[in-house]
This record gives structure tokens, sequence and C-alpha cells, in this order.
DNA sequence: CGTAAGATATTCT
DNA sequence: GAATATCTTACGT
């Protein structure tokens, strides 16, 4: 289990050291493979015009979860971090499937490895994360969050999905991975 | 392989 | 009314 003030960093290196993690969820998950960092000053963020109802965690408790509804139907699930930064967190938007695979192909419908956890609104249909979860520590049950063992080889690149803040390279992902939801381009890290 | 449309909560204009 | 940290299905090449 990861220790909380591993969270309590700037959100780009939370990001970055959450790669290679573990996450489980009731035992159900796998290796996080792909993130992105948001933070309060930063114009994607849904924290940049100040706190709403929706985006309350991301001004809580570090080590906490966000969790909120994307699109009306899909749910995302990111990691509350920095306590020096209010609104700073990070999206979780891929994992390697490993734990619970019979589970989460049940739970997504596909059978494909690949698809399971490829994408933000994929793991959390996968791992059964939706808006029960949100506002919770990350440090208790039902969560499980290991620390990478080895050191994962990370690149880095812009984010996908948003139109503001495009030339800031905060998402990062497991050099090579096959389980991201979108390849990475070649970037320096 | 590709592009396009639809589902629809929350926020902003 | 329009946009959004998305995904699936349908259809054209």
């Amino acid at each position: 289990m990861m220790s909380p003030d591993l969270f309590d960093r700037p959100a780009p290196l939370v990001a970055r050291g959450l790669i290679g993690a573990r996450l489980l969820i009731d035992g159900v998950g796998g290796r996080i493979v792909e993130t992105e960092a948001y933070d309060a000053v930063d114009p994607a963020s849904h924290s940049y015009r100040g706190q709403t109802p929706r985006n309350a965690p991301m001004f809580g408790p570090v080590g906490r979860a966000y969790v909120y509804r994307i699109y009306g139907l899909h749910w995302c699930f990111n990691v509350v971090c920095d306590a020096a930064s209010p609104g700073s967190a990070v999206l979780i938007r891929a994992l390697e499937p490993i734990e619970g695979v019979q589970i989460m192909q049940a739970r997504r419908g596909v059978a494909a490895a690949r698809d399971l956890c490829s994408g933000p609104g994929k793991l959390c249909q996968a791992l059964a994360i939706d808006g029960r979860l949100n506002g919770i520590a990350l440090t208790s049950p039902p969560f499980d969050l290991t620390a990478a063992a080895g050191a994962p080889n990370v690149v880095q690149g812009p984010r996908i999905g948003v139109s503001a803040g495009v030339g800031t390279a905060w998402r990062f992902a497991e050099a090579g991975s096959r389980f991201l939801s979108r390849a990475m381009t070649e970037e320096g890290a």
C-alpha cells in the first residue's frame, strides 16, 4: 500500500510516479501504464475556474479519489495530490490488466485484454468505479494501491482529448506498453 | 484502415 | 445553447 505522503507532490511528479504502480479495487485491476496531470493553474483542468460541486474532491485531502461522470455516461478516476496546490489531481488513463481478468471481461462485455482498461472510461467500467467511490481515501479498502516494484521506462507527451493546455506535456506512459488508450508518440522524458 | 454520430451530466456562455 | 479529461456503433475507403 502506498504511503499517503507520496501523493503530496506536484501533479506531474505524482503522475510520473504512478506509472508501474499496482491498482486493485476489491482485488480487480493491474499495473498503471498511463496517467495525466492536472492542476488549478492549468486551463484544461476542472479546477481551473475554482471549486464546484463536481470537482470538490480536488480541493480536499490528498490521497483521495476524484471520480466524475464525463459526457453524461462514462466515469473518470483521479488521485487527488499536492496539498500545497489545491485543485491538483492525476487522471488514471490505462491499466495493464492482471488481476480478475475474467471479472473485467464480464463487466466490459469484451474479451481482448487490450480493450479492458485502455482508456479512463474503460478502466472505470472494468474496475466498477463509479460515483460511490468519489472522495474516498485510496489507502484503505476497496482500494489497494502499491508502488511500482522496479523503475519503469516512462515517456511523456501532450494530453489527450483536451483543447486547452495542449502545449503542456503532462501525459505519462510506460514506454512500449500495449495497453495504452492511444500509442504514445516518441517524446523525451 | 478511416471519419461521423449518438449517448447525455456538469459547467460555462 | 455549447463544450467537455469518452466510448461504441455504423458506414465509407
